[in-house]
DNA sequence: TTTTGGTAAACTGTTGACAGTTTATCGGGC
DNA sequence: GCCCGATAAACTGTCAACAGTTTACCAAAA
């Protein structure tokens, strides 16, 4: 992190605090001084204050008088961030089934087919900043054309996804899985069912659920 | 609104902020000036500032310098708050149904029948702050125990939801209606059955989706 | 050696002021 | 009478400093 010089220092100040927290730069439960913030990026404590309180409750909790923390997952927490990703993604993907543009569910399909090949050429070793699997998954928030929906998975859930999943490593077998998983929540958009496409979503992310907690020890 | 005196003034302008939206005294669309309300509130801008950004996004949206105005609803906007509403709300009765301890229910059907009763004795011409629908849909997002989940919907959903109702006429005879849905849920939450819990719910979101959306010009 | 008490540094909450931008007002031109 | 541009007021973004609290450190006592 070096000084800052664009727009407006306090969303710039915000966007450098999530990529430190996202890449691995400060870790779960480490404290985040407002003072030491400001002097690693050449500005003043308001607009550091700024950033730090829009994070408030999605990547850092807050306790008055004492500081900030970046949040961090016990197996409670993450499954719970798995029940509203569930509740939201299957939303997400019923409205996408109904409401989607035609052309949506074919240039979803060819990023899915780049991206197995990716997997079948370079294994899981590959990392990527969005992985295949978050760029599936916000191109049906996206689609779902719902901007409330859309916000809270972009600016919460796959956010706090990415801080667990940067840290644990993933079951073996399980991207091929959540790639069959891909394709049927596919073919349930292509079909416009939305029930169906709703459900399929949903499987997707209990089974994920499921992954990711049974490696959590 | 007069002058704060009480523990941090950051959250004390937030709660003012809210109740002076809640109640009316702000309207939709109405731009709050930073320097005025801090004027009013005889405390400086910083604090103000706080309660602004962390309302920004729920109730009120910011424009970079420009200011922020109070969130007003069209027919979209309010549509899409209830496909929020009713795949958190889903979600939230299935967990209660499954988590919820033994006697939550007991609970939830005697403050129905309280309400209930309220109704038949004044019909709908009782103004309260928090009305018995919404208390018996927070009594439920308590249950779910899942505070991702409670979180969105204190916090953003109903807040919204309080700002449209406010304003707007209720179709007749919906209230009777709403009460039996809310009667189907507790079934379903008393039998354990998360799946139809879930749907219940989502039933009778969806009902007053189409009520709301219906009375609305 | 461990515990305890006190002091000092660091930090958060808050304030008032300054700079640059936006908005409103008012007078002149068509 | 209506539209347009210049000036002024108001406002947001940012900063540096102050006050009160928390935290860390260190020395003295058990």
């Amino acid at each position: 992190m070096d000084r800052i010089v664009g727009t407006s220092l306090a969303s710039e100040a915000f966007e450098r605090v999530v990529e430190a927290i996202i890449s691995g730069e400060f870790e779960p439960g480490q404290k985040i001084s407002e003072a030491e913030l400001a002097r690693r990026l050449g500005i003043s404590r308001g607009p550091v204050r700024e950033a730090l309180h829009r994070l408030e409750g999605r990547l850092v909790s807050r306790v008055p008088r004492i500081g900030v923390r970046v949040i961090s997952f016990g197996q409670t927490e993450l499954r719970q961030l798995y029940y509203l990703r569930e509740a939201l993604e299957g939303m997400a993907a019923r409205l996408a089934a109904e409401f989607a543009p035609d052309n949506f569910v074919d240039e979803l399909e060819a990023l899915l087919l780049r991206d197995s090949s990716d997997i079948a050429e370079s294994g899981q070793s590959v990392y990527r900043q969005r992985s295949p699997d978050e760029d599936f998954h916000i191109a049906i928030a996206r689609a779902s054309n719902c901007e409330n929906i859309q916000r809270i998975l972009l600016n919460e859930v796959y956010y706090q996804l990415r801080i667990h999943r940067l840290r644990s490593s993933r079951k073996p077998g399980r991207a091929d899985q959540a790639l069959k998983e891909h394709f049927d929540i596919i073919a349930q958009l292509k079909a416009r069912n939305p029930g169906a496409a709703e459900e399929a979503m949903r499987a997707h992310v209990r089974a994920a659920r499921e992954s990711s907690l049974s490696v959590m020890s």
